[in-house]
DNA sequence: CTGAAAGCGCTTACAG
DNA sequence: CTGAAAGCGCTTACAG
């Protein structure tokens, strides 16, 4: 490896010169400058990024932790984030959780070892592990989709989100309308969602019947079990609609109403949420809710990039929605 | 930040002790040892990994090159190298080409400035100034899903995994099978799936259409003008089956087929590469080609853990792929 | 405009 | 079993 050592005694400069040429800082001669980049262009020298990490205490790597790699919200947001930073000269340090908690505070700290210049986290539940680790890392932070006390945090809009979706059920005559959500433990889409779903029914004097409400664990399958348990204890009564909290799970939830030669939306109308790619190729296509991943994976690198800078960034910061109407309800 | 000199001085010892007693090397007594571990735990001590990686020429970090952030295979094959990395200490450092291919060389530069022990590229184009670009990396490296001449390769059967493809078709009784390709810059995707076509329609003397033959470039947009193209184009003697190299475009495809008012697969049978999730749920659902690659992201992790450890590896691996027949055809 | 020197936080021969 | 010293490749006051 050719150090600045090298390019140094080439150029028969001090090293410090080639640093101040390299950096564009301080005074360097136009002519020791031409000299010096020439030899670094002809060897193809590149600083190691260690020892400057090491002496300047900055990195240029930002760290992401997610939840789940293989789901498309997380693979949108990376795409926003990546997007941004890759203009900026940093690199992403990729860790995914397995959706663990004890890893999400884990790698934290090993972000932090890292040097990361900041970290950005996906997050999918909040607690005092959690927020407390974030305070002790005292690095720029930034969480997407929850909002974590003290933590600046880019949020969807999940509760008026969710009512907006409740709301146009109502408005398209349904009465009896299912839910399909997710573990409480998940303030944004177990808590947020579900009670805006609630609220709605509520404030339009609609009947809410427990028979109706399932929970799943946002895979295609737990919303095909979902929806089974939810056909099977309303004997009577069935809901005309149900509404999923994700995509995946409105999936799993129609694949079982097909197999039970319901009509969509005739015999039951299917919602969800997350814009899905599938959602839109399926049959029939799904109502659903776009919250734009990757521009929110934009506007979270811009927000750490902020306070990289030391720029005052907002607490709270709420993104917008878009309600996509399609065939299936 | 507290560093190795502060818990030095706490522990009443040198540093080079509180070294040891960290990494496990050389002697050290287990009193010693024991104070050391005891003041780590409650600072919350964490080496910095700069400075590690500045001295002893390792990051345990791994650099991975993605054409796409956001397909579903770059994903799964991300995810795949992630999980066995990662119970391997190492972390991921992503960078993603956006299709550009002064990109994956620039990225090549710079990961190597960055320390990386070693580099896994997702292929999709094979060029002297790539080869020669790792060649000069001089880094653990290596290729997934294209064969790159001189660098160890992992790679899809894609040749065999298109031939039976193809075979399934004409065993089906279909004689007039077309065709979306990719662009022949991408010799894995765009070449030996192609070939392999060819060659099967031959072997089976069955005739070959230049009308029937489209190429897209992997988007589902794409699939949709090129079967839009192909019903265009051969007016009278229409296709019966339409192959394409991807999924995303046979999707594209069966939307156009659809729209159309065609039956599939009465009308027109349709086949795809790549057993997406989406595959499966779309009507009817598609016959597809899995190429299991998080099975390949982990092999590919674990190939280039070994060239880490100077074991010696092969210069191409191929993968092996399961065809799954659905309602499609 | 340029250079000598110190130091970032580690590891590793070497000596004892 | 333990420590002093050198050095990894940079940047940055400081001096000239």
């Amino acid at each position: 490896m050719t150090t600045i050592n090298d390019i140094a005694e080439m150029a028969k400069v001090s090293r410090t010169t080639v640093s101040r040429a390299l950096n564009d800082s301080g005074y360097v001669s136009e002519d020791v400058r031409k000299r010096i980049m020439k030899i670094v262009e002809e060897t193809g020298y590149l600083p190691s990024q260690s020892a400057k990490s090491l002496r300047t205490k900055r990195s240029n790597v930002v760290g992401v932790i997610l939840p789940r790699l293989s789901t498309e919200t997380a693979t949108r947001v990376v795409n926003g984030i990546n997007e941004v930073l890759a203009k900026q000269g940093f690199q992403i340090l990729l860790t995914d959780t397995e959706l663990d908690k004890n890893k999400e505070i884990e790698y934290i700290r090993l972000l932090k070892s890292r040097h990361v210049d900041g970290i950005i986290l996906l997050a999918t539940n909040v607690n005092d592990a959690l927020t407390q680790a974030i305070q002790q890392a005292d690095l720029p932070f930034l969480s997407i989709g929850q909002q974590l006390p003290g933590v600046a945090s880019l949020v969807y809009d999940d509760y008026h989100a969710s009512a907006d979706l409740a709301n146009m059920l109502v408005h398209r005559g349904h009465k009896r309308i299912g839910f399909i959500g997710v573990s409480e433990e998940d303030p944004a889409v177990g808590q947020l969602r579900q009670q805006a779903y609630l609220d709605t029914l509520k404030q339009n004097g609609l009947p809410i019947h427990k028979e109706w409400i399932e929970k799943g664990d946002f895979t295609i399958e737990s919303g095909y079990e979902a929806m089974k348990k939810i056909l099977r204890n309303s004997k009577d009564v069935k809901p005309s609609a149900v509404f999923a909290v994700t995509d995946r799970m409105a999936i799993g939830a129609m694949e079982y109403l097909k197999e039970q030669g319901y009509l969509i939306p005739e015999h039951m109308a299917v919602a969800g949420i997350g814009a899905s790619l599938m959602s839109k190729y399926i049959t029939p296509s799904l109502t659903t809710v776009d919250y734009s991943n990757k521009e929110a994976g934009r506007k979270a690198a811009e927000l750490l990039l902020a306070k990289l800078n030391h720029e005052e960034i907002e607490d709270k910061i709420e993104l917008s929605y878009r309600l996509i109407q399609r065939d299936s309800v």
